[in-house]
DNA sequence: AACTCGGGGTT
DNA sequence: AACCCAGAGTT
């Protein structure tokens, strides 16, 4: 028995079962692949329910607002994901007819789809040899061959995709698959498994007992933390909300306005009724906000705040809690909605 | 090549 | 607290 051979009957065996791994619809097989970029499997799983329910296939995605798809991927984070995977829809249908593309050149002009996602699409919808390199595989592989590529560059993926294809045999998608899972169930970046694993005879650094010491992988730089006050402004039972600019983090996601603590100085002595929140604290990737909620009850439109009232619908307004509900609002803002529930307000 | 872009699970 | 996750797009 190969390699391919010991690992796909491993995973014949031991694969999760997944709402995805029940077709090789292509739609249905995009729309997973996109929503799993960054994000395990058991977070997604809800979201892809709901999501394949209501958008069933390319036409449904395509004829449907940016708003709804936002909406519904609220609090799955990179909402960039939904503005492309939406985009593709409609590109799908205007240049392919409605049908994806099985060439490779013609999948990555998809928006939302790069060189991992296409593969997986080509492999696990198609049957095509192609490879599909996540964090995943590229762990497995370079504890394999001992790869001291560091596996946070772009310039290593070439090294890893020869080597997944010098190893693929078999159907594609199952291979591909089965790599992922080994990754995620035995070869894990910490505390991997190593005794029971399938592939174990192939492993050098096993061999070697050095296991722990791949992927080599360059540290972050730690997020930096930025502090603002957090504008709840209530009138007769709504809240003013914004949406936020096109570009730059939670980008066309509504929220509240934030302000500095220079800015807030000058405000708060003008205002009457305030009443501060509890603090809530939210990390990204490279950012760490520190927001201080402050809930401010106004009657008409109140001149001393930094806020332009008179803006159109689409940009800002006063919403209802069931408004707010229906709009998409990431993470961070549904912090602040909590506190205010908290509170009791 | 480096930076940006969320949120949550694991250890 | 650190690390990672079925990465892609922009600069």
């Amino acid at each position: 028995m190969d390699f391919a051979d010991r690992l796909c009957s491993w995973f014949s065996e031991n694969m999760r079962d997944m709402p995805w791994r029940h077709t090789r619809d292509p739609y249905s097989i995009w729309v997973s692949e996109i929503m799993l970029q960054q994000t395990q499997v058991d977070t997604v799983i809800p979201y892809y329910e709901r999501f394949m329910k209501r958008f069933p296939s390319v036409e449904a995605l395509a004829r449907a607002s940016l708003e709804e798809v936002l909406a519904l991927w609220q609090g799955l984070g990179y909402y960039k994901r939904a503005e492309n995977l939406h985009r593709g829809a409609r590109y799908i249908m205007e240049q392919h007819g409605g049908h994806f593309p099985v060439d490779p050149a013609a999948l990555r002009k998809i928006p939302g789809i790069g060189a991992y996602t296409a593969g997986a699409v080509l492999s696990i919808a198609f049957g095509i040899p192609a490879p599909a390199v996540d964090g995943n595989v590229m762990r497995v592989l370079s504890r394999l061959f001992l790869m001291e590529q560091d596996v946070g560059q772009a310039k290593s993926r070439p090294a890893f995709e020869e080597k997944v294809m010098s190893l693929l045999k078999g159907d594609p998608g199952v291979f591909n698959q089965a790599m992922m899972e080994l990754g995620a169930l035995v070869c894990t970046p910490r505390k991997p498994d190593c005794p029971v694993c399938p592939v174990n005879g192939f492993c050098q650094a096993y061999k070697r007992n050095t296991v722990e010491q791949y992927p080599v992988k360059a540290g972050r730089p730690k997020p930096v933390t930025e502090r603002y006050r957090v504008l709840v402004i209530c009138r007769s039972g709504s809240y003013w909300m914004e949406k936020r600019p096109g570009e730059g983090l939670l980008a066309g996601l509504w929220g509240f306005p934030l302000i500095g603590e220079e800015q807030w100085r000058l405000v708060e002595p003008m205002l009457e009724k305030k009443r501060i929140l509890k603090r809530v604290c939210h990390v990204f990737t490279h950012r760490r906000w520190e927001l201080e909620p402050v809930l401010i009850e106004v009657s008409e439109s109140c001149g001393t705040l930094p806020i332009d009232f008179s803006v159109p619908a689409d940009l800002g307004g006063f919403q209802t809690p069931e408004q707010m509900q229906r709009l998409p609002v990431p993470t961070v803002f549904r912090k602040v909605i909590r506190q205010l529930d908290d509170a009791g307000a």
